[in-house]
DNA sequence: TTACTAATTTGTAATGATTATAAATTAGTA
DNA sequence: TACTAATTTATAATCATTACAAATTAGTAA
């Protein structure tokens, strides 16, 4: 269940952490387009709302949202960190044509093989990479 | 089953991929360890015996290597990326304190959702992060 | 209001893995 | 040996992210 932008902000009341209004605004953008952003697009996007941003801050901040728990960086390519809001666990799919990433519901926790009893894990990621049903038409399109 | 490291100079043949010594010795270094090393580390390790060697020859060759099929880029943080001897599709543990990445058994083609059936998948990715058995027993030591 | 302090934001410089480029070396062939 | 193409090498460039220190802001008490 996705988690209200309400919800957010009690959970960082809880948690001790100031809200300010470059705070809010980058945990407001996570929550509202859920479309896996870089730092560069949730800065450049928030640009228009609030013209002294700085793309520290905005680093900052996911850095922030991160150690507390309510939002994640997914890599997959290493020159490039996405963010997400944190639901329950799922997996993504990257289109390697647009970019796109998108969410699928997998059952991570079943995946768990004997061979791992003896160590602590604390997180656990899937992700597929391949084409999109929108790119795989275009190109069909072109043939 | 993990490839010989004839079988992989005869897939190279086949593909028309030239062998020279050092891709031979790059090669070579990923069959014998399987230890999912950096290219810093390839490079650093072959440099021994082959004082001569640039780092990027090492990018390079990998990159042969990745777009032949033979060898993988793991991508787990997204400052480093490991390479890893293609074999059976498996997942990776990597230990968040000493570092090591760990093979582990897994069966993801039957992980695929329906959601995804109008997809095309190229390749699919699992990681855990967390603490290996190892670094827990130091912990333990510690207390 | 004013003064003071701590938190936050900002601009700039540094970092570090990877890639681009072009010159030097090597291998293969006639 | 001479010629050509492939490979390697050294060096510089790129670019996302981080480090750092100064500037701004928010909060609080006098
Ligand atoms: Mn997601
Ligand atoms: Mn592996
Ligand atoms: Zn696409
Ligand atoms: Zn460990």
């Amino acid at each position: 269940m996705k988690p209200s932008f309400e919800d957010l902000k009690q959970e960082l009341k809880i948690k001790n952490i100031n809200l300010s209004h470059q705070r809010l605004k980058v945990l407001e953008y996570l929550a509202q387009k859920h479309c896996h952003p870089t730092a560069d697009q949730i800065f450049t996007d928030l640009q228009k709302d609030i013209p002294t941003l700085s793309k520290t801050t905005v680093y900052n901040t996911l850095r922030i949202m991160i150690d507390a728990g309510l939002v994640s960086g997914i890599t997959i390519e290493d020159h490039e960190t996405r963010y997400d809001i944190v639901t329950e666990s799922h997996g993504h799919f990257k289109c390697e044509s647009c970019g796109t990433i998108f969410d699928f519901p997998i059952d991570i926790d079943s995946l768990v093989p004997g061979s791992l009893s003896n160590f602590k894990i604390n997180n656990k990621n899937v992700y597929f990479k391949g084409l999109c049903p929108r790119c795989l038409s275009k190109i069909h399109e072109i043939k």
